[in-house]
DNA sequence: TGTACATCAGTGAACGCGCGTTCACTGATGTAC
DNA sequence: TGTACATCAGTGAACGCGCGTTCACTGATGTAC
């Protein structure tokens, strides 16, 4: 048995990681096998020790994602702030300068989105899965507990996520920045959070 | 002065006509000038007689995405209908089943969201011009003409962009379903649109 | 009205390039003795 | 402990294909006579 057991393994999460960088950042159709490895530190030939085809990796990285997503966006924030307080931070951070920015490092549902809906079936799955768990967080934070805090985390998701893909796609920055700032407002409305800075405004 | 004068201005439209289309369903880099010509009606070689590159071709045809979608989207209701009920029947038609399934005569700001971000500026300010269309279309709708209606027009803009694309996204149709209709839910809200349903839901 | 001509929209073969994929090979490594 | 070996992760040259782009040519058309 040549080579530690992990060798392999730890080859294959760093094709990954570096193929999700770049996904983001391109697309799917140009981004070439040869990018991706040789960001790996890699060459072309060893690819397909590790995937059977392109395609699978797109599928598999866009799955991955995930994980890195929860580190990179909601890094925990003091766990005694309130419900709303949270979401609020949450809200901010995706809509924020730095999402805008980094887009390798970004979340792939603003990144992929018109990719995705012509990918395949298990590609979209991923992105569903993901866009459900936002949603899934977002509903978590909502006080009314009632029969429509779904339905508004849904709304809100799409208010996110729709908000900076616009101000991704647009060449004018205070067009996108309008966007998003209009964005967290509505979000914050739509969640019931913004009632203290409405108590606020009226005091 | 062969053929009539007219006669090359027609085959251009066609081309972009043609190409709208295609890009609309399968992004700037799956689709290659010979389906573009072909589905045209004609062969590879005459493009470079009426635009100078793809590229050029690409941004030309989403500029000219704003005539062509006037008509299809918003067919003038009948015009006695007062300003809510209009916004109503913008944003259903906007979040409709119609528009869900036909990506190719579709909006383009659903269609490739994420292939604009990636494109040069040209691209990227047609994108943001119609996007202003839509936006000032709903403003002018909201009755509060006040200090925010741009900002919930905004809004109203991210919720119908982002609902569709996340919905076109996702392989799951129910909850592309669920999306689409909290978004219509929180639209209206949000234009001050839905007071009308929730008299009579009170009464 | 009919014919020869000049124009130019459109044709299709060809070029060069980059990409996904394959494959024979290399060389670093853990193991057996 | 030291050496020969078997394994297999990774290499890089090569293949075939499709695409963007070019270009010499064709043939349909309006015009001049």
């Amino acid at each position: 048995m040549p080579y530690t057991p992990g060798h392999k393994a730890r080859t294959r999460r760093r094709i990954l990681a570096s193929a999700r960088r770049l996904f983001n950042r391109c697309g799917f159709a140009d981004v070439s096998i040869d990018t991706i490895m040789a960001a790996a530190g890699l060459t072309r030939g060893g690819f397909y020790a590790h995937f059977p085809t392109k395609s699978a990796l797109y599928a598999e990285a866009i799955g991955h994602l995930l994980e890195e997503q929860r580190g990179a966006d909601a890094d925990p924030p003091d766990c005694c702030r309130d419900s709303r307080e949270l979401a609020r931070t949450i809200i901010a951070s995706y809509l924020g300068d730095g999402h805008l920015n980094d887009i390798e490092r970004g979340c792939p549902l603003v990144a992929l989105p018109s990719d995705v809906a012509r990918a395949d079936a298990r590609v979209k799955r991923a992105y569903g899965d993901l866009f459900v768990k936002m949603v899934t967080l977002f509903q978590s934070h909502i006080d009314d507990s009632g029969h429509d805090a779904r339905e508004r985390a849904l709304a809100i998701g799409a208010l996110c996520v729709g908000g900076m893909v616009l101000a991704r796609a647009v060449d004018d920055r205070e067009l996108g920045d309008a966007v998003r700032e209009a964005c967290r407002t509505v979000a914050l409305e739509t969640g019931g959070w913004d009632r203290q800075s409405a108590a606020s405004a009226a005091a």
